[in-house]
DNA sequence: TTGTATGCGTTATCAT
DNA sequence: ATGATAACGCATACAA
């Protein structure tokens, strides 16, 4: 009985349009009495609306979608679900989508090249309005040919996109991988440092190593090749893989400037698994200040960014473009980086 | 130039159909050659196959969706994007929707009912094929009213719902908490333990609470309500209130069992910034297992969920009902609770 | 102020 | 084996 075998079908416009015996256009002028100029009387908007609420009708977003050739749901790729940077960026994109009426999609990329090319495609199948992406691993060709496919406006975390109309909010990462590593030399008085990074087709991997380089270059430092590891991959695993290696080696660094801080984290607790103090035996800078960096101890000394602010430069900047506000060249907005020192270098 | 006026709108079967010199459903039952049993010329497939190259097309999943009355995407809401547990949970159930070519919408709740409630409105708005919740806030009688109107299936996590068709997954956390307190007396010899919890009406408290009860009865231990916290909302710095609110008692007990591992690290952290040693000045177990508890020190002894399992758990159970494998009486899934001694008890 | 007619891009039921 | 045709639920141009 309470499981019909035809269940009942949600009710459409014509059920409410029947019900109230008017025309099923008249209902959905009622329902979006914005979008049209037209007036309607006092007394069939009423007869809609109670109609409306007998049936309980609500509106199907699909065949609104099929016929305005808008979604109202916008897509979101980030980079890697487990690391605590996107979280509140993500919240941040969510809470601004939803004051704007917008339902998120959220993917996930764990940085793989065959996930970020899986999300192009069903972005593609599936049309939003548009599109937010932390990209590591498409050229810039597929970010283009997506472009002319999906028409779909479309801001970026991170990356140079060269593309006129592709949005970017980004941080000057080399500039701040400068200064952190000047001021451990300077201000901390470290006499070498180490770096801990990613390959160098991962797009922060050769910002910030160039930023390590010039910082050296300007104390008049010397890079040891044994102070150095590149096969990181964002995640604390590999940061502890990285110590392991680094254990097996004749010279440490008295200080190790990590790119991001899962692998800092990961770097300082494999050490401390076999034995080493943290500073003392070697210092660990870390980038990005995810809540864990003040939960470790030593607490994580690192390079803030600013994860709500982001969310929220993404998001508006997108809700510019897709409400229309802007159709000029494309926006680069730039996040602050903030040295953040603590207790681990 | 390559922004014209009218942008290009991507192509649809007709334009596939018309270069290919077929008509339009040709085109579409090229496409879905499973969907049907009439076969189709080899020649005709080639043409349209060339023609669906030629254009780059895409199949509208909008217009699908209208016609099929199937989304292919099915709405996963949480309720803590911060809190890792849900990370590999949802990574999982993203996983199998993969699989099974579907997308997932994600929600976070955090927690609050207005969320919650928003999620059940959106997801009546945009109709999904199946739905996975994590529920704290929300009646028996909003999900019956909910199932009727969506007359989706559903699958919640960690709450009993009375209704005929909710699927569920569950722990025995009333169990898995008396097992632990149990331990602290027994095993870890404590004279006496102290509960972190959350108000009575969010789901696990009553439950966890009771297993601790149950505990202290069964061990002939009295229950000081100066040992106990209520105030407790999940989130970490809720953990850290409780320390402060505790410091200012007079009376400590040996060992807290804090609800969740997020509360526990905060209380943790806390106690440590105010100069107290964890296990001696007090010891501290927590629940969940999130990455956090093995990088905080002392390590946190906890009891470990499945996320990964659960996860699982949650969508196949959803796909079964999806895909009509199943239209049978609810099921009930149990995840296990694990025991995991580290150093904070 | 309201009703009629049309089309969004598919899938599905007829024919042929 | 393929082509007309209709329908999914809605928004909108046009007619009345």
């Amino acid at each position: 009985m309470s499981r019909p075998n035809h269940p009942a079908k949600s009710p459409t416009m014509r059920d409410v349009a029947r019900l109230a015996g008017v025309s099923q256009p008249t209902v959905s002028r009622v329902l979006n009495d914005t979008a049209t100029t037209v007036s309607i009387s006092e007394e069939t908007r009423q007869k809609v609306l109670d109609a409306v609420k007998a049936l309980g009708y609500h509106p199907n977003m699909t065949a609104r979608s099929l016929r305005t050739q808008k979604s109202q749901m916008i897509a979101l790729m980030i980079a890697d679900i487990s690391n605590g940077f996107y979280h509140p960026m993500a919240r941040a994109v969510q809470d601004v989508a939803r004051k704007h009426n917008y339902d998120v999609i959220i993917a996930n990329s764990d940085h793989r090249y065959d996930n970020e090319k899986h999300f192009l495609e069903a972005v593609i199948r599936r049309p939003v309005d548009g599109v937010i992406m932390v990209v590591f691993r498409l050229t810039d060709e597929e970010i283009d040919r997506f472009i002319t496919i999906a028409q779909t406006p479309i801001v970026v975390l991170g990356v140079q996109i060269e593309h006129p109309e592709v949005d970017v909010v980004w941080a000057d990462d080399e500039k701040a991988t400068f200064e952190a590593v000047t001021w451990l030399i300077e201000e901390r008085g470290y006499s070498q440092v180490g770096f801990l990074g990613v390959p160098d087709d991962y797009p922060p991997g050769p910002r910030r190593w160039n930023g390590y380089k010039r910082a050296m270059e300007h104390a008049g430092l010397p890079i040891f090749s044994d102070y150095l590891y590149f096969q990181g991959d964002f995640t604390l695993e590999s940061g502890r893989k990285a110590a392991r290696e680094l254990m097996t080696r004749q010279d440490w660094p008295p200080v190790m400037f990590a790119l991001n801080d899962l692998m800092a984290i990961g770097f300082i607790l494999e050490l401390q698994d076999a034995g080493y103090n943290i500073p003392d035996d070697i210092a660990v800078m870390g980038f990005d200040d995810i809540p864990e960096a003040s939960i470790i101890r030593p607490h994580l000394t690192t390079i803030a960014q600013t994860p709500v602010d982001i969310g929220q430069k993404l998001v508006n900047t997108l809700f510019d473009r897709i409400e229309g506000n802007r159709n000029g060249p494309k926006r680069i907005l730039e996040a602050p980086c903030i040295l953040t020192p603590r207790q681990s270098a």
